[in-house]
DNA sequence: CGGGGAATTGATTGAAATCAAGATAGGTGG
DNA sequence: CCACCTATCTTGATTTCAATCAATTCCCCG
């Protein structure tokens, strides 16, 4: 069991991996830091969820996990020096899982860079929040942010003002309300069709395109 | 083995998930699309890349595949349904290898397009290639671009317009040559310079920040 | 209750998108 | 084999969205 007050490192970026962690109560992020000092939010990590787990096959750390608030985790140690030869089968697929949601999220905040204007990616960042939150059995609608709008705007691609802006202009028409780091979804519908791009994560309605089908190529010449 | 003609699907978005591809030779883009038309690139992949790997542990694939060129492809049929209960240990170690991969560069372009200039990016990408291309046996300093400026614009964050202009100005600055698709970098050192964001992939020198560690507090109060 | 980091808001700048022509090349059919 | 034709790419003019610079204001914490 290891605690972690606010603000307190779990890992540094390029320490010995030893172990993946947990999150019991509290919430973490992982992030790297450029040469000029900027900083960059890679992923938000929340009760229930793993942390190190990018790191598993690697013998150093990747990235730092810094807490955001006082936290909690288990402590898994790995024996195996960065996953040597074998692993039980059932822990591995368990594995496979975990990183495979990584990388559908990492996946996910790449579209959203790339196409996103700064208010859809706020209210893209608000509906994972709030599925997240429904998932683990808390208000979908009403929640408190454990990041700064500087966290925010670092994981979503925005300068803290304008984080800030669009929050004060969603409020404004009426989607959600703020008062700080108290968020409301009002509307959640007209939230979604704002950010109404689909999502790779989505199991998608299969849109056929035009071109010609790889599947008939299979078949050899 | 599957051939592929340039511009043909190898799968859609949806399809379900019977095969995972190693490629011969060729090149194939994984991409999704949004509801307003917009195209997002999410990889590319090159001779000896594993394709469809981010889909194994699903039911359906999370985006598509299309070839850039003609491409052959050895085609591994995935008999257990969706990857279930067992699977050899070595096979599952070289499938975490790969996925994980996959992550490090995922969060590598999120970094790239949450904190990159037009002009970083596109030197970013260029040296990326490059050093695909020097561990394949190719020539790192002169090739061909498998992919439009188009393609290139989507994976990176930019129009095409931009594309084609931060090209020109490269070749102005005398740092790389362009003509059409063949491209030649000149000064990689100056390149590096310009793109000199540590990037999260490297095993790197640990700055040491000024807080707290949570090593530290892994005992117990 | 006071101090200070965090957040809001405003004014201005700037980088890339968009709109709009042309130029180049590669593929195709005559 | 050549010439057209269409994709792709380049370049230019203008607009726009978000970044930057700059004060205040608001709470949260001590």
């Amino acid at each position: 069991m290891v605690r972690l007050r606010k603000g307190e490192f779990l890992y540094l970026l390029g320490d010995p991996v030893t172990s993946v962690y947990a999150i019991r109560v509290g919430t973490i992020k992982t992030h790297v830091t450029t040469e000029d000092g900027r900083t960059q939010v890679v992923a938000f990590h929340f009760p229930g969820d793993m942390v190190g787990l990018d790191s598993l096959v690697r013998p150093h750390y990747a990235s730092y996990a810094t807490a955001l608030e006082d936290t909690k985790l288990c402590l898994f140690t790995v024996d195996t020096p960065y996953l040597a030869p074998a692993m039980p089968a059932p822990l591995g697929r368990q594995l496979l899982l975990a990183l495979d949601g990584q990388l559908q999220r990492a996946r996910a905040v790449q579209t959203m860079l790339a196409l996103m204007t700064a208010e859809e990616r706020l209210v893209t960042f608000l509906l994972w929040l709030a599925d997240g939150f429904a998932l683990r059995g808390f208000s979908s609608s009403a929640f408190v942010l454990r990041m700064s709008r500087e966290e925010i705007g670092s994981y979503i691609g925005l300068t803290l003002e304008t984080v800030s802006r669009q929050f004060s202009r969603l409020a404004e028409s009426g989607w959600i309300t703020v008062r700080h780091r108290t968020i409301t979804l009002v509307d959640k519908a007209a939230l979604r069709a704002i950010a109404a791009r689909p999502m790779i994560l989505a199991h998608a309605p299969v849109p056929r395109l035009p071109r010609s089908r790889g599947e008939s190529a299979q078949a050899e010449d």
